[in-house]
RNA sequence: GCCGCGGUAGCCCAACUGGUAGAGGCGCUGCGCUCAGAACGCAGAGGUUGCGGGUUCGACUCCCGCCCGCGGUACCA
């Protein structure tokens, strides 16, 4: 009979969840394992072929661990609160939960269509007040501990979501969500002091097994640079005597600062400008403000700035420099004010060209070399034009200036972050309410945490109430409350907390999810933290996981967690591309509409000769891959197969829906395998003996490393010549339980059919002889110069000098050293290769 | 520009610390099975390892300089 996966899977599917095989157990002489997807926002389109891809290796992993005898934790929920479905609510009138709602119970028969194995008796679901109710504890424990506060200030706000943006949700200028141009808006809004971790963020990214490129990306964000303070006191105008403090990276370089530049948002520009020089001044800013970012960095080649009429006094050489404004000076980074020294910073440079100021070279390159025209000089060499610093080498400079300041009150020593404190409100309904009440008398005060959770009311209408107030502040009787430390009137926080916030602690909820007690319970934490591998897109290389570390770090101080870190080993799944086929008018066509032969793609309607590309999926381009459609095609096992199949784990690669038949071939192989086996001819003796362990080694060796491509192949290899050569019982019981893990259904169906008793998962994973895994013969290449003349076949370890001997007495070589040539050095690689080098 | 990753057969991809470039899949060609096809089985073709230099007995692998692609990021003082 064939396999047919469309009876055959919800069979084992039913099966696995009657005896409630995917419910986590914890036994404490087993090691643990626990293995973290990123959680998804369950969206109304469905799970994509890309989301399976990370769930397929981690159910992979975890599999292959229960039968290697590990506790196993391998959790699902969902991180569905998000503008999608608030959006949709306003134009449709539908509450976001009822929508999340019927988005979840897609996404999980999907899931399950799959054969994935959670334990949904763990599933999390973040718009759940029994969750949030935590998610709001652990933002009472931060405002507790002075890290969460109320700032007003100028925030990227999105006219069109009418909700505030943080600076990374507002890259380039847009809104990340609906592409909107972005505008400046002052605002009142909590935000996470996230920067008094930036220390800690940054050091303990060593202790973790991290991507290179994620751990560079974390590091860069944070961007910690050591500099210097240096105070400029203001020599005239009207704010003459006032302080100027900049921050910089080369205070040896104090001598050469010909000018000041201030951010045009500095708060001393308005007090520092002269009355001839207050029009350009104002009509600068406010050119300034109605820049996007956009405009303000890639787009302004051309130094813009003006002059403040302003000078200030250069406290290592008393020399009066003139003060400017201008955009390319940052108000959110360092003390949103420069020293210019424009012969060794480029930005400096260029502008001092543009506007006339002068250029004095302090730093001179150690071969002497002469200035570069239009260059600066940002290397580190040797002081000139210093003073008595001349002739020092920049770090010595750096040392002496920074001790002169020191001991003259004028600076100090000090280190700068890139990284900025979170912003960490949104004017927003689906989100969870910040439990704050505002009280005339006693300020903000945190709700008492046995009245958590602060759940969200219902409301008539879902938009923003577009003054930057969020639509709970249109419900009085939600509103006003009374103050929980006087009792007088007080009235309820109406801001929301950001996405990030629920994906920030739900892999420790995961321990324990039904505990309405606490967030989790000690002993929980204790055995099953910190996460064993997380997997998920690198597209969230720096937010989420800076943010998820952070909180950690925070709950670690607070004796809440007993690890540094969260997740011990991080991986990211490629992402899958499709192709997609386009005709000459540029239109692109689906699937279906097209025929393919050989190489060419063409539309069926009309036979017109397509172009064929490879491209991320996209709804636009009719290319995106729907795991429904495979699993009714091909079966859930072939998906999964393919999944992992297509190429190396953390590598993009495309979908190509002819090479999925090449995984279903196989199946059906090693189906056929067991369904014949007792009827077939079996070989005599154990003829795979070898090949056996071999596979079993490689595969093991494979899951360990992620490599799940080549694992699969080693089974391909091995079915093939099970195939062509017949099969014994131990053949197939291994092979069954190697395929097992990658296609559970076939693999317990197989199981059964081989008389196996209880589900594969409940089986040991098969042991290797490493003895077994070498052959007893090998045979060496034989190199003349490096050329290949010749090969011997010889038992393994036998001796160099016996190797040598009849190497150099094959027929084939001894040509070649014909006509009076010597033979020079000849190198043996043991097992491998002879050398022969020929003069 | 900078950071990270990649470039091997028509395509997707293997190749352990430098040791005979090929495991697997797709596609292609031929053969068997078949009335025929599908399915299945068997066999086969296909290469300047992106380019140029270097180190080495020996380089896909290490070093230097380029080219191309993908991802991230940017007046960060």
């Amino acid at each position: 009979m064939p396999f047919d996966p469309r009876e055959v899977e919800p069979k084992w599917q039913a099966r696995w969840r009657e005896a409630r095989l995917h419910r986590t157990t914890f036994d404490p002489k087993k090691p643990k394992f626990y293995a973290l997807d990123m959680f998804p926002y369950p969206s109304g389109a469905g799970l994509h072929v890309g989301h399976c891809e990370g769930y397929t290796a981690t159910d992979v992993l975890t599999r292959w661990k229960r039968m290697q005898g590990w506790n196993v934790l391998h959790p699902m929920g969902w991180d569905a609160f998000g503008l999608p479905a608030e959006n949709y609510a306003i134009k449709t009138g539908i509450h976001p939960r009822v929508t999340t709602e019927q988005a979840i119970s897609n996404f999980r028969r999907q899931i399950d269509s799959v054969g994935f194995a959670y334990d949904w008796e763990r599933e999390v679901n973040t718009t759940d007040p029994r969750y949030y109710k935590w998610t709001q504890w652990i933002f009472l424990q931060l405002f507790k501990k002075g890290l969460a506060y109320e700032s007003v200030m100028p925030i990227n706000w999105c006219p069109s979501c009418k909700t505030g943006l943080a600076n990374e949700e507002a890259a380039g200028g847009r809104c990340d969500r609906c592409g909107t141009q972005v505008e400046r808006k002052d605002l009142r809004q909590w935000m996470l002091r996230i920067t008094a971790y930036a220390d800690r963020l940054l050091e303990d990214l060593s202790e973790v097994d991290w991507p290179e490129s994620t751990l560079a990306m974390q590091r860069n964000w944070i961007g910690r640079s050591e500099g210097a303070e240096v105070v400029f006191r203001v020599a005239d105008g009207p704010a003459a005597g006032a302080e100027l403090r900049v921050f910089t990276t080369r205070p040896d370089t104090l001598h050469g600062a010909t000018y000041l530049v201030l951010s045009p948002e500095h708060g001393l520009v308005e007090s520092l400008t002269a009355p001839e020089q207050r029009t350009a001044v104002t009509d600068y800013q406010s050119a300034a403000r109605l820049k996007s970012d956009l405009e303000r960095t890639e787009l302004a080649k051309e130094k813009t700035g003006a002059f403040t009429g302003s000078h200030a006094v250069n406290p290592i050489n008393g020399e009066r420099i003139p003060i400017w404004i201008a955009d390319y000076v940052l108000a959110t980074y360092g003390t949103g004010a420069i020293m210019a020294v424009p012969a060794h910073d480029q930005r400096d440079h260029d502008f001092a060209v543009k506007f006339g100021l002068p250029i004095r070279q302090v730093v001179r390159p150690v071969d002497g070399a002469p200035p570069e025209p239009g260059k600066a000089f940002t290397e580190a060499g040797t002081a000139v034009n210093s003073g008595e610093l001349d002739g020092l080498p920049t770090a010595e400079v750096k040392q002496r200036v920074v001790a002169t300041l020191e001991a003259r009150g004028q600076g100090r020593r000090t280190v700068s972050y890139r990284l900025r404190d979170w912003i960490f409100s949104r004017q927003r309904y689906w989100g969870e309410p910040i439990p704050i009440i505002h009280c005339a008398k006693c300020g903000a005060v945190p709700v008492p945490e046995d009245q958590l959770p602060v759940t969200l009311p219902e409301v008539e209408r879902y938009e923003p109430s577009g003054t930057g107030e969020s639509p709970l502040a249109t419900i009085p009787e939600w509103l006003e409350t009374h103050c929980p430390q006087c009792g007088g009137p007080g009235r309820r926080e109406t801001n929301t907390m950001p996405q990030w916030a629920g994906s920030c602690w739900y892999y420790l909820r995961y321990l324990d999810p039904a505990n309405d007690k606490e967030p989790w319970s000690k002993e929980a934490e204790r055995q099953w933290m910190n996460v064993d591998l997380y997997v998920g897109g690198a597209e969230h290389a720096v937010l989420h996981l800076l943010y998820a570390r952070f909180w950690h770090k925070v709950l670690f101080d607070l004796g809440h967690v007993t690890t540094k870190e969260p997740f011990k080993k991080l991986r990211h799944q490629g992402t899958v591309l499709a192709y997609t086929y386009v005709d000459a008018a540029a239109h692109y066509h689906e699937l279906s509409e097209v025929e393919l032969r050989g190489e060419d793609a063409f539309l069926r309607a009309t036979g017109e000769k397509l172009k064929v590309q490879v491209e991320k999926m996209a709804k636009s381009k009719l290319n995106g891959v729907n795991p429904d459609s495979v699993v009714a095609e091909h079966g859930a096992d072939v998906l999964r197969l393919y999944e992992l199949f297509m190429g190396e784990f953390e590598l993009s690669k495309p979908w190509d829906p002819r090479a999925i038949e090449g995984c279903g071939r196989f199946l059906r192989r090693v189906w056929r395998l067991v369904e014949e086996h007792g009827t077939a001819r079996a070989p005599e003796g154990d003829p795979h003996l070898r090949l056996r362990h071999k596979t079993t080694q490689r595969v093991t060796a494979d899951l360990e490393r992620l490599q799940f491509n080549t694992a699969i192949a080693a089974l391909m290899t091995y079915t093939n010549e099970l195939v062509s050569k017949g099969s014994t019982r131990e053949d197939l019981t291994t092979l069954v339980k190697l395929v097992g893990p990658f296609a559970p259904h076939l693999g317990d169906e197989a199981w059964e059919r081989l008389g196996g008793t209880g589900f594969l998962l409940e089986q040991d994973w098969p042991p290797f002889d490493v003895a077994l895994t070498v052959d007893a013969q090998v045979t060496y290449a034989v190199q003349v110069n490096g050329k290949l003349r010749g090969s011997l076949e010889v038992e393994r370890g036998t001796p160099e000098a016996e190797v040598r001997e009849r190497a150099l007495a094959l027929p084939n070589v001894v040509r070649q050293l014909e006509g009076g040539k010597t033979v020079g050095k000849v190198i043996v690689v043991p097992d491998k290769v002879v050398n022969i080098v020929v003069r």
